[in-house]
DNA sequence: CACGAAATTGGAACGTGTTTCTATCATGCG
DNA sequence: CGCATGATAGAAACACGTTCCAATTTCGTG
């Protein structure tokens, strides 16, 4: 047997496993994910569309990822991921702690909300999500960690000298942001609302 | 014509408009929601099931809720103004805010724990509503920044001398502290994990 | 009380996520 | 090459949220 169950990977960023074309078909539905998000969002992301035009049936739709909650936060994790890789990669301006934080995050937000349909609906999914998507979330949680603890420091992080406080800190500030982006993707509240209630908590947390 | 609306106020806690047939309807529907959540949890609270537990027709249980979404935020609602009421009530014990504070995020989260079932589906609701569901929401984080502001200062607040930076603090602890309970919730941390989470967040914005 | 408007009922029907099944196709192995 | 095994296609079927409708009941008002 080919030993390469998509199920058991779908959740994590594994672009490495399973054959070319098993890869491909991979890769084929998550973009045709991102595409209905962008014009739809959550609501547009209907499995049969996804299927259709990733042009898989819709039972390999299901092979691949076990729900629709489960391919959507593989599409964020896969996001994530991307951003931290960028984003852990360079210099982040700013004086203090708080300053690069902000300017991550804020940089971070200005993207998603560049998308508004996509980041409705990731974040949605996201925010849905049960147990069953543990692996996904918790890879997620870690690229945000990582990408705040980085601009904590400053330089392309060495990630050692890192502490538990650190990380304490950078998952606080991760929650403040997520429940902001949730408000803002729910129409709550405003992008410069949700800006300042970012700036608000990384002062109080980073000072 | 009657001009009781239940639409126009489902999504407050206005259990005072309508005729006393439509409060009674309103509550039988509200019950027959806790009893279904509390045994099995968002997936269990199916409208037919409301519906037929309550003893109004489906058509009804849509006029009074136009969601299951909105008939779960409205629970939770009322359960935090619930909540509210009775913290707000009384002096908070501890000797400094984020004793306070700590003090009453406990109890609440303690209390939430020994209703998981119902907490996942009110929770899951919660995350998961989109704009039209604002005002039931917005009700909720008012209730939610009210019992922390005031376990901030300890007395039966006196409401003045609350300041923008106490809600906005109290903003960030709502925030982390719904976070938390989604991890729980969805079964990545354990009540100490959410406990720990919690107490690391109120100190660092409290001191 | 009698009337009309609004509310409620009971049930059918629709959309979309999910499951299931059979036939066909692809792949690795002797 | 031919076979065995797993992957995929294609399509039907099911579950539950939601909508819709006609008949009936409730309720306020003249």
């Amino acid at each position: 047997m080919t030993t390469a169950d998509p199920l058991t990977d779908a959740a994590a960023g594994a672009p490495d496993n399973g054959s070319s074309a098993q890869r491909d078909r991979r890769k084929r539905i998550l973009d045709a994910t991102y595409e209905l998000a962008k014009e739809g969002g959550f609501d547009a992301v209907q499995m049969r569309a996804v299927a259709e035009k990733a042009e898989v049936a819709l039972g390999t739709l299901y092979r691949y990822f076990p729900s629709k909650i489960h391919l959507l936060v593989a599409a964020l994790d896969q996001q994530f991921a991307e951003a931290a890789l960028r984003l852990n990669a360079r210099d982040i301006p700013g004086d203090s702690s708080a300053d690069r934080v902000l300017y991550v995050l804020k940089r971070l937000t200005r993207g998603m909300q560049g998308d508004p349909k996509l980041t409705e609906a990731l974040t949605r999914a996201f925010m849905f999500a049960d147990s069953s998507v543990a692996e996904g979330i918790h890879s997620v949680g870690m690229a945000m960690t990582s990408i705040v603890t980085h601009a904590m420091y400053g330089g392309p992080s060495s990630a050692e000298s890192v502490t538990d406080e650190d990380i304490a800190i950078a998952r606080v500030i991760g929650d403040v942001w997520l429940s902001a982006l949730v408000g803002w993707v729910t129409g709550r509240s405003t992008a410069e609302q949700t800006a300042a209630h970012m700036e608000t908590a990384v002062r109080l947390v980073l000072r």
